[in-house]
RNA sequence: GCGGCUAUAGUUCAGUGGCAGAACGCCUGUCUGUGGCACAGGAUGUCGAGGGUUCGAUCCCCUCUAGCCGCCCCA
């Protein structure tokens, strides 16, 4: 059991017939995205890292800690190999892992400092390649010489020499690390903070990389750079595009959020001639969200509604924010003093009960919108007032990505605990010119559709067990198999949903499987098969009938038989 | 990344420092071309992985891994 490999973590397989639920909201979503005239739109799995950290915003915590990043086209680079071992040595905080790159002939010393401070007797530690394990650690490395450190040395040096001079060699992807497992009892040891284990990893990387590459945290920026590097602007007409697909995001895996995840998103761009600009497209998207989720059967929806305003307002807004806090903060949350310093805009978001009061007293962005914004998001509202689609502003509705302007929003929905936004999204009007392309205002939405799923599933709790094939052949011998194959084919080719048995089976045990799968059972004997007339019973009603062979398709098609 | 809870049959879960349990599901028979019901029988597990304590550990201790919940943040 322990040898067998696994779904990796925050990641799962979907299985029938939960997949037949995910084509469902699937097929709802193209067919509304149709209708509002919104063509798809492929992007690539993985981009240059350079795009997320421009588009997202370097200071996000999805660029700043939650990405997918790898070298690509790593090359051997011996002087790279000396870096920052000192690291270690300066470490003012033991629980903190030392992100540094190791130069192999510093282990030793490295070492030799480690037996110093008392810890010898648990250091493990080896050369790991990849798809390999080393014990009790990150599953796809291994460890050659766990507890052996003159000879563990030689195995780096020898992976070395064995990378350099084998460019193919799996090598190339070899990491050092070093694993060190401090004893539970060594009160007075420097390394340790509690009277616990504290492990240190420590990396070192033989290669220069070529390229930087990142799974996509999000569609977005991959849109619009498509949108730039194909100059879809020079068209002048707006583009209206939809994905879905997965994303990728490092943190720490809780129902409805995975590490792979899968996002259904739209986005409307387009230079400013083409109306990309105006509130009658934020309308349009988010009646169409409406719809969308009415079509899907989610009932009980709300949306919320704000305007950040541009950067400039936004910034005004900060600066206000701050200055309100001034006077309060000390009466808050830890949280929020935290917050009130690092990142002000976060205190709206805070849920402790005896923080809402405080807050409600703090200014609201509404009030340092500029008069552009003012009228933009007051042209929404009236827009959607007009389309009867139903919305509550929320002042403490900030988004997370840089990239936000304007009209903010989200659609929650209860029960889904922590998780409560099914979709979020906002008008990012500078995000192409941050790329380095045209002007070329937009507006997007993302909807997460693995909690679309769950949300959907509590909703149905049961029923999504009526799929059914029509029909399921059963042989009355192995000899007639060959015939049950002759006739799945003849049905199915007319379009039939068959399932087809064997003729090993009795036919008791062809009864118990036909009524799991099929709405009838086709009995197929000698005498069925020399006269050409079929028995076939209907399990809802019970019925048998002798249908014959011509006849089949029609019978088994036709509701008036069940 | 932090904190809490959890991990036992295909599934949902009981349980005990001394040969591993139930329900459902699965298989077989009663029933040689008629299921759903009933009855009788049967199979299934490295008790998540590794180490420790112990004469003996699925149970106690430590570590690791994974899931769930909360935080951070977000879809």
């Amino acid at each position: 059991m322990s040898q067998t490999l696994k779904a990796i973590r925050g990641t799962r397989d979907l299985l029938p017939p939960e997949t037949a639920l995910w084509n469902r909201i699937e097929a709802t979503a193209r067919d509304v995205f149709a209708r509002y005239n919104f063509g798809e739109i492929r992007t690539p799995v993985f981009e240059d890292t350079a795009l997320f950290a421009r588009g997202v915003g370097e200071e996000t915590d999805i660029v700043s800690k939650e990405m997918y990043t790898w070298e690509d086209g790593e090359r051997f680079n011996e002087q790279r190999m000396i870096v920052d071992w000192e690291s270690l040595n300066r470490s003012d905080d033991p629980t903190h892992v030392q992100a540094g790159r190791a130069h192999v002939e510093r282990l030793s010393p490295l070492l030799t400092q480690l037996n110093a401070i008392g810890v010898q007797r648990e250091v493990t530690w080896g050369v790991a390649l990849p798809g390999q394990q080393l014990p009790g650690s990150a599953p796809e490395f291994v460890c050659f010489r766990p507890r052996i450190s003159s000879e563990a040395i030689s195995a780096l040096l020898e992976a070395r020499e064995l990378a350099k001079s084998d460019p193919a060699s799996h090598l190339r992807q070899t990491h050092v690390r070093l694993r060190l497992v401090v004893p539970a009892n060594a009160a007075d040891n420097p390394w340790v903070e509690r009277h616990d284990v504290t492990i240190q990893w420590f990396e070192g990387n033989f290669f220069d990389s070529a390229q930087s590459l990142t799974l996509r945290p999000e569609n977005t920026a991959g849109v619009v750079r498509a949108y730039i590097e194909h100059g879809l602007g020079e068209s002048g007409q707006l583009q209206k595009l939809y994905y879905i697909g997965p994303q990728f995001r490092r943190e720490r895996p809780q129902k409805g959020r995975y590490r792979q995840f899968s996002q259904i998103g739209a986005e409307v761009i387009g230079p400013p001639s083409a109306g990309s600009e105006s509130p009658l497209r934020d309308a349009e998207i988010l009646e169409m969200l409406a719809t969308l989720l009415d079509e899907l059967g989610i009932s009980g929806w709300t949306l919320e509604l704000n305007s950040v305003g541009s950067s400039a307002d936004r910034a005004r807004y900060n600066d206000a924010l701050r200055a309100a806090l001034v006077p309060v903060v000390s009466q808050m949350c830890a949280d929020c003093q935290r917050r009130a310093v690092t990142n002000p805009l976060r205190v709206l978001d805070c849920k402790v009960p005896a923080d809402q009061p405080i807050i409600e007293t703090l200014p609201v962005i509404a009030d340092s919108l500029d008069e552009a914004s003012r009228v933009h998001f007051a042209a929404v509202m009236a827009a959607l007032d007009a389309a009867g689609v139903p919305y509550t502003r929320n002042h403490r509705l900030v988004r997370g990505l840089d990239y936000y302007t304007r009209t903010t929003f989200e659609f929650t929905h209860g029960g889904l605990g922590a998780q409560n936004a099914l979709l979020g999204g906002g008008r990012y009007d500078g995000l192409s010119e941050m790329l380095g392309g045209p002007r070329a205002p937009g507006i997007g939405f993302a909807m997460g559709e693995d909690r679309l799923v769950l949300t959907l599933l509590a909703a149905l709790d049961q029923n999504a067990a009526t799929l059914k094939a029509e029909a399921y052949i059963a042989p009355l011998d192995e000899g007639l198999n060959a015939d049950a194959l002759v006739l799945a084919r003849e049905l199915r080719h007319q379009g039939l949903w068959i399932e087809l048995g064997d003729g090993g089976f009795r036919l008791k045990k062809s009864f118990e499987a036909a009524d799991k799968t099929a709405r009838h059972i086709i009995i197929l004997g000698e005498d069925e098969l020399k006269s050409g007339i079929l028995t076939v019973k209907n399990f809802s009603t019970g019925i048998q009938t002798k249908v014959p062979r011509a006849e089949l398709a029609v019978f088994l098609s036709t509701p008036a038989s069940e």
